[in-house]
DNA sequence: ATGTGAAATTTTGCATACAAAATAATGTAA
DNA sequence: TTACATTATTTTGTATGCAAAATTTCACAT
């Protein structure tokens, strides 16, 4: 055996995770309610630590804090999702720069090779395995890019735009676009050509910002008919935290 | 009167402001341990509070979580540092894309008007009012981005910078090419080019950070001769917390 | 002196307890 | 029935208590 007892990660960061999983997988949706005593019992510990576990999942971005009424899930407006959008378009785009000057061969080629499968899930139609490898790119580029901290606040960014659910692509004409962008990004990579990478990036995530974007739409006015008046928009707005300015 | 009661805020994101202020203001020096009895007493609450307020600054980056031992404030590396300002530049690039396209023109005034006054103040050697209209143009150039994402992000990541505390631009030469470059940026600002204005806020963080590694060397060398061995690097390197990675 | 190890103290981590606020439930009047 | 006020219940926010871990203290041997 390796290792019969570590019980080194505190109570605190292991709930927060199981709560960001919650979350970015969609198992808390959007909007909903974070009960204290009932998450508390989900995950066998008192309220204490999940309280604590919550104060940094909204740090984070993931849920919004209403005071004396607990947290709820983070549900982006349109508005607020297109605003992710361009921030992670910037990140992305000095992820490409980065990762030009500071990819390895091998790493290029481990990149080619994932983009590679992803056509084959593009052909076989495999839209789960086409999701995972997609990610595994783009985590592959922020990887090149040598940078921890851009990672990190990729990541919590990102998390945000995951927790909105989408699965889409499934307009054939998008996905193929997203296929020929993806193309021209490893081809950029491998001639480590920074600035078009960066400007193949921004594209690629402006697009994705449009299908998402479209579906929020979409799904949107589908609630609206089954349930409720033309109402415009949804809960928060701005999601504006803690911030302090230079 | 006006009110004669809000207790709306919540006292853990008051006292996780109190927490940021000393932190950014160096009250709490970089490395230093976080005694929760003491900060408890000095904010007046309880130490509950005090945690969930401790465990914001982690997410926020400020604070590093150490198992069983508290927290303490966050100590870049002068990789930290590199890495932090390469993301620092990223965000102001795409600040300063997105500005140009968004900026009204009273706004480009005001921004001018404040360019003109920190050149005063160069004039005079008066570093104070320069640090606070440097930052007050920075401020302008983000708000007229017209993103809250993009300001939050902005605003956490360069919490840490602030912590670093440094205060310099003591050479005037790199002063003197701060000014020039804030001339350029503001003449790109009038003329609504996105990319120029991108390009010299990527040029100027460049200088910024070569200024405060310079003088991170400067500071470590200066207490390594005084107290330490040769030894190298600071506390912390990776700084790497939690990630959810797509 | 210097290093080592055990006991004492402090500090953290988690659970529980209690007050205040919010939500739900109930009853009553129109 | 609906609207509204009132009470009961739940839920949150904060404080306190207690065990485990870490730190310090101090005695002792080298």
């Amino acid at each position: 055996m390796s290792s019969p007892k570590l019980p080194a990660e505190s109570l605190v960061l292991k709930v927060a995770q199981q709560l960001r999983d919650m979350l970015v997988e969609g198992l808390i949706a959007p909007g909903a309610k974070l009960n204290e005593r009932e998450l508390a019992e989900a995950c066998a510990v008192s309220r204490t630590p999940l309280r604590e576990a919550v104060r940094m999942l909204a740090a984070e971005g993931l849920v919004v804090l209403l005071p004396n009424r607990g947290a709820i899930a983070v549900s982006l407006s349109k508005q607020d999702a297109a605003h992710t959008f361009e921030v992670i378009a910037g990140l992305e785009a000095l992820s490409g720069e980065l990762a030009a000057q500071r990819i390895t061969d091998s790493e290029i080629l481990e990149i080619q090779a994932l983009n590679l499968e992803m056509r084959a899930a593009f052909l076989r139609r495999d839209l789960p395995s086409y999701y995972r490898l997609n990610a595994q790119i783009h985590a592959g580029i922020n990887r090149a890019a040598r940078n921890p901290v851009l990672i990190n606040t990729y990541g919590q960014v990102n998390a945000r735009l995951q927790a909105l659910r989408f699965r889409s692509n499934q307009d054939t004409d998008k996905w193929r676009e997203a296929l020929m962008e993806h193309d021209a990004m490893v081809d950029a990579l491998g001639r480590r050509d920074g600035p078009a990478l960066s400007q193949i990036l921004t594209r690629h995530l402006n697009t994705k910002r449009d299908v998402v974007l479209a579906q929020l739409s979409a799904a949107e006015s589908l609630t609206a008919s089954e349930t409720r008046p033309p109402v415009d928009t949804p809960i928060n707005d701005t999601l504006a935290t803690q911030v302090t300015q230079p």
